[in-house]
DNA sequence: ATGGTGGTTAGACCA
């Protein structure tokens, strides 16, 4: 089974290159942030026509994620237990859909962004990512063998070698201790990084700012991950970052991100 | 090349 996940940054202005990812890498089931779309706007026709289901929970122009699947795609769940709001008044985003595709929990998942150190929504992206550890943690303790993939945006880059230019973040979020505290409570709860052992550091990334040509100059961070059980873990035999698809006109700002189980 | 990113959208907001 192949699977990935990619931040796709509007999937109405990039259905062509999601049906390039899902034909060029052979992908059974693909998990995508950021679709930035309703579930009516959502253009179907031309993942159906390639034998994929899709459940997409999608609110407004702002958020959004899917998973679509050649291999199933049961019990199809909208946010995990105790998913924070944002706001007053309080206001659900569309940030987290899980779903079972050939025996395993698959969530797709796009984490707060944080905006600005002490900012409201700062303190919402650390509740979230608390409140996702309790649940993830939850489903591990019910069942030590249970097979569940966490991957998506996490809008953190776990150390220093995920940052182009360590300097360049200090006082900004994504690499605030904090943040990489609620990143390593999920590793700790059981869920280790599918991907890293396969694409070590440095200057190994996943996303690169549309400004100040950060692509070509290879200044990006590595802030996207699939994370996953040990009985996930075990069924590894590759992974990797497709750089490529981030390059030419209409590109997303992030790679898909793609691992092999047997 | 006096603009410089790109998405949603129609003046800003978000990343």
């Amino acid at each position: 089974m192949r699977i990935a996940t990619w931040n796709v940054n509007s999937i109405r202005s990039r259905i062509d290159r999601v049906v390039g990812v899902l034909e060029r890498h052979d992908l059974d089931v693909l998990l995508l942030q950021e679709t930035k779309c309703r579930d009516d706007q959502f253009p179907s026709m031309p993942i159906d026509a390639l034998g994929y289901q899709i459940a997409h929970h999608g609110l407004n122009q702002w958020n959004g994620v899917a998973i679509i699947s050649r291999v199933g795609l049961d019990e199809v769940q909208v946010g995990f237990p105790d998913i924070p709001t944002y706001g007053d008044p309080a206001v659900s985003e569309a940030r987290a859909i899980g779903a079972t595709c050939a025996g395993v929990r698959v969530w797709s998942l796009y984490v707060p962004n944080g905006r600005e150190v002490g900012h409201e929504h700062y303190a919402y992206k650390l509740d979230w990512l608390a409140k996702l550890r309790d649940a993830a943690s939850g489903w591990l303790a019910q069942d030590k063998d249970a097979q569940v993939i966490l991957a998506g945006d996490w809008n953190i880059a776990p150390t220093d070698e995920d940052v182009w230019d360590p300097a360049f973040f200090e006082g900004k979020t994504h690499v605030t201790p904090p943040e990489r505290a609620a990143f390593e409570a999920i590793v700790d709860a059981g869920y280790a990084d599918l991907v890293r052992p396969y694409t070590p550091g440095p200057g190994v990334y996943t996303y690169w700012d549309y400004t100040q040509l950060r692509f070509p100059k290879k200044q990006g961070m590595r802030i996207d991950f699939a994370l996953g059980t040990p009985a996930v873990q075990a069924r590894v035999t590759d992974a990797f970052i497709d750089r490529e698809e981030r390059k030419g006109k209409g590109a997303s700002d992030h790679a898909p991100v793609v691992v092999t189980l047997d």
